[in-house]
Parts: structure tokens; sequence; C-alpha cells
DNA sequence: AGTTCATATGCAATAAGTTGCATATTTATA
DNA sequence: TATAAATATGCAACTTATTGCATATGAACT
């Protein structure tokens, strides 16, 4: 399972609380993987009772303890295993696309307005990348080559919310003068 | 929940039995979703218990007795409230990106390796999609107009893999040489 | 003074999807 | 002649993810 592995990922590169991972996978991860604290804290007590993980208890006034998680030599041993093993693609389900599949020209304009709806959340979504993208060529080549790996795998996300764009401008643009595209895809 | 309403779409469009729908899901929508036939049986039974879609029974020989489903006018009046209703847009849990982000040097032979294994199913991917794009494309306009919409929705599958494709080959090519991207994405 | 946000963890119920198994025949392939 | 694939439906167990709720405080906003 994949979010296991996420998380010893994350606490491979350094140690953190539940709430630490949850913050990674939103600012740092979130183009390629993502989940809720819930699901976090469900996990993290998995991987201890595996043994993959371990935690110590830092006491806190007013909050509730912090818990400090911590990957452990079997837990490195599993996330090399896991990464050498095959992975399936991830499995594609869309319901926008059931809806534009399925719409008739009575649902143009609630289409239309919709599309418009996630053009404007991609772009959010590319404009946040793209400022992480602009952080990282800022750096000097050295640490370029240090964080090359996670460059590239936000360079994917990049690149996704762009053709997201593409196809929601052109699938707009086509369906409003209710045209043929000019060229195949 | 979407695959109940991809089931009404495809119901909407022709009554058939769950078998049949399976295929079409692979056949037909398999580029934006997918289902398995346990899932598509279950929900076909959950369909019928909300009075969604109803079914009569065709004896066979040999085999187990078609159910051939058709969809109510109950389950078109929710299909089209589904279709106004807002969609988010899926979430992104990719297991190869988690590797690639968290690989070190002594894994990138593996995980070239396994990048060359995705960039041929990629590539099987998008040749099917192509050759469903090539008939589409030998119909005379009018009859293209009819299926301008499933048109639009491959077109969306077939940039899709061939986005993936790019990456992975630019990023096989990255890894191979340790080498920074030329220039931003 | 009241509301929202950030910090910090968690339970419980439900929904959605996967995996493995079971049955039974015909037709095509090796 | 044996094996696999296509046809046709389904149960049961399990895994994975979502939704809603609960607690408790300090700081910042309105």
């Amino acid at each position: 399972m994949s979010l296991k592995h996420a998380i010893l990922v994350l606490l491979d590169r350094e140690p953190g609380s539940g709430y630490d991972l949850a913050q990674r996978f939103n600012l740092g991860i979130g183009h390629f993987w993502q989940a809720s604290h819930q699901q976090i804290y469900q996990q993290l007590k998995m991987l201890d009772a595996d043994k993959l993980v371990r935690f110590k208890t830092l006491p806190q006034e007013g909050k509730p303890d912090r818990k400090l998680y911590d990957i452990t030599a079997t837990g490195r041993k599993a996330l090399k295993t896991w990464l050498h093993a095959a992975e399936k693609p991830p499995v594609v389900r869309d319901g926008l696309l059931i809806k534009i599949f399925a719409a008739s020209e009575e649902d143009y304009p609630a289409l239309i307005l919709e599309i418009d709806r996630h053009i404007a959340l991609h772009q959010a979504t590319l404009g946040n990348h793209q400022g992480v993208e602009a952080e990282f060529l800022k750096l000097a080549k050295t640490q370029q080559h240090k964080h090359r790996l996670p460059y590239l795998t936000l360079r994917r996300g990049i690149r996704y919310e762009r053709e997201w764009i593409e196809w929601l401008e052109e699938t707009r643009e086509l369906l409003t003068n209710d045209e043929l595209p000019a060229q195949p895809a």
C-alpha cells in the first residue's frame, strides 16, 4: 500500500508528528499524493504496530502531546523493498469526463460553467507548483542537483495541470460553438 | 457517487447486462472510468434497490440467466440532477512518483527499468486510444458531430497518455545521465 | 466580544474499491 | 486432447478512503 510508503519516505527525510506530515503532504508532495490527517493518524498507528516507525511523546501545554514519529531500521528495509517493486499506473476515474461524455445540448450552459470552475482550480494549482519551481530555480546548481528528483516529480505536476487547462479550454471553446476539433488530438 | 452515474449513463444510451457494461467500461469509457465486474454487479443491485434501474431476466442454457438492465424514469432524473452538480477534480495518487521522489542513486537502475515498463504500458494505451480515434475520423462529418462529446473525452485520454510518455522519457534520460533539466517545465 | 485560524490528536461510521473464490457451458487454440 | 478464453453472475472478506464528530488552547482578526 502506497500511503504507508509515502509516510515512510517523508519520515525517512525528517522525523515529524502526524500533524507535520499532513502539512508536508499538502505543501510538499501534494502533486502526487494526497491524504487527510485522519488517514495519516490511522496509518501511523498501523506502521507503529508493524514496527516500521516508532515515536516519542513530547508533552505540551494546552494542546495534546505531540507524538514525534521516526522511521525504524525495519521501516527503511521495507521502504527499500517497496521501492524496487513494480507499481501499477494509477487508475483513472474522472467524474467531469463522465458528465461531458453524457451531456446533451440543454446541459451545455451548466457544463461550461463547470468547466470554467475547473479551469480556475487547475490554474490555482499550477500557480502553486510554478511558485515552488521558481524557488527551486533560484538555488545554486549544487543545491538543485541535491533536490533534482523531487523537482522532476514537480515537473510532472506542472505539466499535468497545464495539460488539463489546455484540454478544458479547447473543450470549452468547442462546446460553446458546437464545433468539431480542427485536427486530431 | 460517480460509478453509479457512469452506469446510468451507459444504460441510458443502451440497456445491457452487467457483463455488457463491464465490456463497455473496458472498451468504451475506460479512458475516464474503470470498474471491475464485481463492482458493477454490486452497484446494479443497489441501483435496482433505489429504483434507478430495473431488469428483466432472459433465460439461457448452460450459462446463468442474463439480467438485462435498463434505466428508469427516476434514474434519468437522478442522472440529470447529478450532471448539473459540481464535481471535484480527481485526487492524484501516484505510487511511481513516490518512488522517483524517494530514490537514491543505488536505486536508479531498478527505477529506469520500471520507467521503461511504464512507458510501454502508456504507449499501449495510447495506441488503443488512437485506434479508436482513427475509426472516428473515418466517419462522415454528420456522424462525427453525433459522437463529438465522447470524442472530446477520448482526446483527453490521448493527451494524458502522451503527456505521461513525454515526461517518463525525459525523466528516464535525466536519470540515466544524472542531469538537471535544461529548461523549466 | 465573538469568530476564525492554527495547533494537535483521535474515534466511529460509512463508502468505495480490491482480491479471491465459486459455478457452468461453449468455442477457439495449442 | 488438454488448456485457455469468452460468456454470465455473484458472495465474502478485506483494504483503502471519506465524512462527521469531538476535544482544547492561543493568537489573530473584525
